[in-house]
DNA sequence: CCTACCGATCGGTAGG
DNA sequence: CCTACCGATCGGTAGG
């Protein structure tokens, strides 16, 4: 029939589709949960019944694990670049640094599931986004105890600096809004500051003491 | 019957079944998440029957409230406290720093569903807790500013410090373990010593500038 | 891509 | 504090 030729036409084809359901997961998960969400929800929100979603994709978890391994994946690979670009400590700190905030300002949805959701996660995702995490951290932890060890950096435990600059970092996914006060670049640049005083090689001086 | 007094005579009064379920919302909320945890699984935690737990409860959502309304209450009581020993605010922030790590640290359960959960808690609740954290978030500002007022703080952006410093305490909650390597009060101290260099007002020798 | 449907589970109530 | 039960919704499959 010519009618049904053109809405087959009209419909978007599988990889599109793909995407489409991806993103609407990605702001379903990241606003009501996992299982806050339900595959009628996410179909809705492209217009289909929740049993069609199943002709592009293979189960809610296969969804979820996608977005977490995708999302870890990235934080790695933009720490190896941010990181790639100088051999100085307190410029890799810096780059690094303004990559977390830019990838966790731009991807708020992905990285707040990432953060929430891994006990919705199954078995053997859970442990490979767990496995990705660690390498992250210690990945920070490394390159702060490379600038203690080269005089640098003052810490007491690079671990807990480690973990407490990756944690204000991810903070920024929960407040930035591309039309607040301050510009990404902004943020970026601050935070960077704010890491490296913390690791006491901050660009500013140190306040008056009298 | 006297076997049938006798199991009455076991069974816990009304306060302390009310604790019982609160800490089996506690403790199953925060691993599983809200939408993830019946009613079947709070019940079978403490031995009886969902359909029991209204005897002493009104409402899950009434649980969720409960919950993050009270950890909300105690974190700004605990930053009053902590500020009121001293005129100072490089005292006033070690101290506000140390009270939120030791809560984030001792109460892990609690700020876990208080940071996940916010969009699984109906109004108007919901933004009874968001004004709570607001109010929160403002009384470190303020204490930043005023410390940059008097000369001992240097930031750019007081509200970005803030929640940076917010932030980092609250990552404490989600790799403290009491039989860590570290006891609690050094971990108190060192992010202590974190957030005052972050403000330039850090206790530590700069590092060496070759 | 749809309708129809599966068994399981959800929060909560009735009644004793 | 229990059993029995309510209507609603869950993720997913069958079949076309």
């Amino acid at each position: 029939m010519a009618g049904s030729a053109v809405a087959r036409a009209d419909r978007p084809g599988g990889a599109v589709r793909r995407e489409q359901i991806r993103e609407a997961a990605l702001t379903l998960f990241s606003e009501r949960g996992y299982y806050g969400t339900g595959m009628e929800d996410i179909a809705a929100h492209i217009g289909m019944r929740a049993s069609s979603l199943y002709n592009h994709m293979s189960s809610k978890q296969d969804l979820l694990a996608d977005i977490m391994l995708t999302t870890m994946q990235r934080l790695l690979a933009g720490f190896e670049e941010a990181t790639a670009a100088s051999a100085e400590p307190a410029e890799q700190l810096r780059a690094a640094m303004a990559a977390h905030v830019r990838y966790h300002a731009t991807h708020h949805r992905d990285v707040r599931i990432g953060n929430r959701e891994i006990n919705s996660l199954a078995q053997p995702a859970q442990d490979e986004v767990k496995a990705l995490r660690r390498r992250y951290a210690r990945a920070w932890q490394r390159l702060i105890e490379q600038g203690v060890a080269e005089g640098r950096f003052v810490t007491r435990h690079p671990q807990l600096a480690a973990y407490a600059l990756l944690e204000m970092g991810i903070g920024v996914s929960q407040w930035y809004r591309p039309d607040g006060p301050l510009s990404l670049e902004e943020i970026a640049r601050d935070y960077g500051d704010m890491a490296l005083r913390q690791l006491g090689a901050g660009p500013a001086p140190r306040a008056p003491v009298p």
